[in-house]
DNA sequence: AGCACGCCGACT
DNA sequence: GTCGGCGTGCTC
């Protein structure tokens, strides 16, 4: 068909007046923004970081989005629509996040206006915490009334009262500081003698916690007189000039477990901080220990504190002081590396190996990354600091991307503690009765600490009494009724646990399959390790810590704090006791279990086995009395154990990234996984199989543009996830690997372009997957 | 993601 | 004859 091209410039009247457009986006899983029209009302008042409400879809529905720029072109296509409201005074997000979160829509395969949502906390969206309050101020002399109205003696008391304070107050705050009635203020507004004003103002209402828009006054202590060894002096020579210079530049701390490395985070802080800028610190959501806070407290000005226990309306008040510039410090998780500092010159991440930073809900973004992303938009350095690095962070230091520190050794020439490795094949089985969880040597080893007056960490990383449920005669085995997963008992609760989606049930009497009474409880739990040590050790206290006990908002403390206190002489728990935990008096940590984790279907199960043995080890031996480590084993020959007992990293790493790179795994390759999920176990599949056939079409485009090289981008599967059925869902996943992070979104961008799931049925993708199960 | 439009089965 | 199933296509 012919259309008739016209000169756009030549359809356009001249008077038609040149427009204000914004761009809108929504919090939904669309790939561009939307262009609306600033009515002449709104025109002041709109602005990139706000949040706007507009008519979006076919039904002109308003819907509130982000507006992400302001400017005179309309769009090239479609009918234009007005926006409707302006819902912030002040933008929520300024032009680096802007930056950021663009970045992020981009990389992560999402919608900008869904990153814009998940950074933005809800209490500072719905201003809670906050209430509109109006005040008033007496009008200004050349304002005044002619003639002057006459007033009451009271309001005359009421005026006075108010110019004495010399500042807005609340109409209740008048009131009552000048003991009258509302109506007196009132009135006094009616004869325009004061002027009513409204501002929201922070609700005084403390949180349950400490209160959040207060200000931190705690003293900062001058910084205090610690001698930096000779390899955290060396390490401070390279970092101190760039912090001076400023400028992006990432450091990898490559320090073992109680070499010193919060002593440079710290340094580094208050460097920047003396420089009038500001510091975001991420840390793990379990290592927000108090006493962790308090070194950052006392040395660093104000310090705001993000926590998951936080309440929206606490949350809610730390942005806006953050924002307000009111906050020098930012310790925080995985989302405080959104938080809204006004100069930003540094970014510290300790434990960066940590898969906590990564989220595993859309966004499904990898704090680490976005924080190395936000230092180069806002071109500062970033530390990123571990006793055992991400291998990904591992080979960046090694191709030269980040510069590598390395504290090679502990404070005050401390060795690092022994460790001995137990072949749990080649235990003596004990005289009478059965085998315990604890081996004789460790039990040994535990009897001679605490006759020593040592304390002990015994690490198990699995929660629950039995792990196993099953019955003899029929072998039928207790699963989740919605995943499929074995049911772990729970001796306190009574119950069978489902530790994927929470499910419980109550213990079997008889089978319910064949009808047996004779149930059997197999496998090791946290919970039944803690009877045998009570059992074994009848005058020592163990306490358990794991996610069960843990569960209430400062349990984790008052356990730690009587274990430091010398009250708890064993502690038993899972790898949440792993990290971070710094007691002088433990000497003896045992490993009850090496090879939980060891051999789940994931390529990285080698890498978090061997960090969590070097984590759980460095707790040993923090004090003058020195420790030891015993770790207990099936496969003591395996590379992660011997190397872990060798407390040498390097080796491991190298021939873990040896491994990687035969079998083209991160972070020799980039990987996307994609998840199709469905209620009905068809679809799921039928979907997946299509989903297969638009790889194989773009893979085959893209290896026909990339002509000659050899196949850039390769598909694994649809198959079953190792979990095939959770919460309900049946589960197939692929998985997409490239050589590089282009070629990856060039065809996951084109595969998912043509295809669209059936009702019933959806589908995620996962940049840089950490879980793959 | 919503929401409306559109084309095929069991009901007043 | 219509109410309503959910396939599919669009949202400035």
């Amino acid at each position: 068909m012919e259309t008739l091209e016209l000169n756009p410039t030549s359809i356009t009247p001249l008077d038609t007046p040149v427009g204000i457009y914004a761009d809108i986006v929504f919090d939904r899983p669309l790939d561009h923004p939307y262009t609306y029209a600033v009515p002449a009302a709104l025109a002041g008042k709109v602005g990139t970081g706000k949040r706007v409400e507009a008519p979006f879809g076919r039904g002109g529905r308003t819907t509130s989005g982000f507006c992400v720029r302001v400017g005179h072109n309309p769009p090239a296509r479609g009918e234009v629509k007005d926006i409707a409201r302006v819902l912030d005074d002040d933008a929520l997000v300024d032009e680096h996040l802007m930056k950021l979160t663009r970045w992020m829509a981009d990389y992560y395969l999402c919608g900008w206006g869904q990153v814009l949502h998940a950074v933005v906390p809800a209490g500072v969206r719905d201003n809670a915490g906050t209430r509109q309050a109006t005040f008033v101020e007496p009008v200004a002399k050349a304002e005044l009334p002619n003639p002057l109205p006459t007033i009451t003696a009271v309001q005359k008391a009421a005026l006075d009262c108010l110019k004495k304070e010399n500042r807005p107050l609340e109409l209740g705050q008048l009131a009552r500081l000048a003991k009258c009635g509302p109506g007196v203020v009132a009135s006094l507004v009616k004869k325009r003698l004061l002027k009513k004003f409204t501002e929201r103002v922070e609700s005084e209402a403390g949180g349950q916690h400490e209160r959040a828009a207060e200000a931190d006054d705690s003293p900062v202590s001058p910084p205090p007189d610690i001698q930096l060894n000779a390899d955290q002096t060396a390490v401070w020579d390279k970092l101190n000039p760039i912090l001076h210079a400023g400028g992006f530049h990432a450091f990898l701390l490559h320090g073992v477990t109680g070499s010193g490395k919060t002593e440079i985070y710290l340094r580094a802080i208050e460097e920047v901080v003396k420089q009038g800028k500001e510091a975001i610190v991420l840390v793990p959501e379990i290592s927000l220990t108090p006493q962790t806070l308090e070194r950052f407290r006392g040395r660093c000005g104000n310090v705001a504190v993000l926590h998951s226990h936080l309440t929206d309306a606490e949350r809610g008040a730390y942005w806006r002081r953050v924002a307000t510039g009111h906050v020098q410090v930012v310790v925080g998780a995985r989302s405080a590396v959104f938080a809204p500092t006004r100069k930003l010159g540094l970014i510290v991440i300790d434990e960066e190996h940590e898969t906590t930073f990564k989220q595993e809900a859309t966004p499904r973004y990898h704090a680490r990354d976005v924080a190395v992303m936000r230092a180069r938009l806002e071109d500062i350095p970033i530390v990123m600091g571990s006793a055992t690095p991400s291998l990904e962070s591992w080979a960046n230091a090694a191709r030269g991307a980040y510069t590598l520190l390395e504290l090679p050794k502990r404070v005050e020439d401390r060795p690092m503690p022994p460790v001995q490795v137990i072949d749990l094949r080649h235990e003596p089985k004990p005289q009478h009765g059965r085998p315990g969880a604890i081996s004789p040597t460790l039990e040994a080893a535990m009897r001679s600490t605490l006759k020593a007056k040592g304390q002990v960490i015994l690490m198990l990383n699995r929660r629950g009494f039995s792990t196993h449920v099953h019955c003899p005669g029929c072998g039928h085995v207790a699963q989740c009724a919605h995943c499929d997963l074995a049911l772990t008992f729970h001796r306190t609760k009574a119950a069978l646990v489902c530790h994927y989606c929470g499910w419980e049930t109550a213990p079997y009497a008889k089978c319910p399959g064949c009808g047996q009474a004779a149930i059997r409880y197999q496998g090791l739990g946290t919970e039944k390790l803690h009877v045998e040590i009570e059992e074994k050790f009848p005058g020592s206290v163990c306490q358990r810590m794991d996610s069960d006990t843990m569960s209430k908002p400062g349990s984790h403390q008052r356990v730690l704090d009587a274990f430091r206190d010398g009250l708890v002489h064993i502690l038993v728990g899972t790898q949440m006791i792993a990290k971070g935990l710094d007691f002088p008096n433990v000497t003896l940590v045992g490993v009850v279990n090496a090879d939980v984790g060891l051999h789940l279907p994931d390529f990285r199960s080698a890498e978090r086995t061997f960090q969590l043995l070097a984590q759980v080890a460095g707790r040993a031996g923090r004090g003058e009395k020195g420790g030891r480590v015993l770790v207990q084993t099936y496969t003591p020959e395996h590379p992660c154990i011997t190397l872990a007992a060798g407390h040498d990293y390097a080796t491991f790493a190298a021939q873990e990234l040896v491994h990687r790179k035969q079998h083209k795994y991160p972070p020799y390759e980039r990987m996307a996984r994609l998840i199709v999920r469905s209620e009905k176990e068809e679809a799921a599949g039928a979907f997946a199989d299509t989903l297969a056939g638009a790889f194989q079409s773009a893979l085959a485009t893209h290896a026909r543009d990339s002509a000659g090289k050899p196949p850039p981008v390769r598909l694994l599967g649809p198959a079953e996830c190792p979990v095939f059925r959770l919460k309900n869902f049946y589960r197939f996943h692929f998985q997409v690997q490239a050589d590089s992070s282009a070629a990856l979104h060039d065809v996951l961008r084109a595969a998912l372009a043509t295809a669209r799931p059936p009702s019933g049925v959806e589908f995620q993708v996962d940049i840089d997957p950490y879980s793959m199960l």
